[in-house]
DNA sequence: ACGAGATACCTCGCCTGTCAAGGTATTTTA
DNA sequence: TAAAATACCTTGACAGGCGAGGTATCTCGT
């Protein structure tokens, strides 16, 4: 976890969101995939991770249901909502535009 | 302003450090040269501005000083330090990576 | 001469997202 | 059968952004 959170601050919904779009998914997993894909470089921590999951469901961006099926402890999966679908495709294209504005400010043209 | 702050929040100290690269200015100067860059669709609230000013002259990266030189109302000039050069050096870095992660994390790879 | 508006700086208190710490329950494995 | 892994959840503290409000100076039109 070599990334500072505070800078990802904000984009932690729409990864979530990201993750989602792939299929229904259960936390433990969805926070491994996230892992796996930065080369262990960022990882959500789980406070931040449940308190994201209850923040998406009670803005109806997801919604939750019980699985038990598989080896360890009960899971509950996340399913991504019609509205969590637009808000994602928004979040992207904000993103997007972010990446072209922090270029611009954070490099300075060379004197 | 049409980019949500907190998406770019943790990036605040970041770009006025940026900005004081190009040479010693002022509160309100920066803020507009900022939002110059951006077409108008980012700048930072004053209460934000003011705020990370503090934080980076208590923290050693800036340096500040009155100048009365100009026209309106007197002006408290700031100056980069050698130390926020080199934290400006990192956190530069730092963007290039924050930025491929988001890539990686937030796009969806088609099915 | 003077009031409006621009310039420029600053503080207080609220809100929100992150996270360390602590807790619960189940299953696998040595 | 105890340890470790899996999996979920809550609380309280903290930090950054910012709305609202405030101060002081200068310019410009009338």
């Amino acid at each position: 976890m070599s990334i500072s959170a505070d800078t990802l601050r904000g984009h932690t919904d729409t990864i979530i969101l990201a993750q989602l779009m792939r299929g229904d998914n259960y936390g433990y997993e969805i926070n491994k995939n996230i892992q796996q894909l930065t080369q262990g470089e960022y990882g959500l921590k789980e406070a931040t991770l449940y308190t994201a999951f209850k923040r998406l469901e009670q803005g109806g961006l997801i919604a939750s249901y019980w699985g038990d099926d598989g080896p360890g402890a009960r899971r509950r999966y996340y399913a991504i909502t019609d509205e969590g679908r637009k808000r994602w495709a928004e979040s992207r294209q904000e993103w997007e535009n972010t990446r072209a504005l922090l270029d611009a400010l954070i490099n300075v043209e060379e004197v």
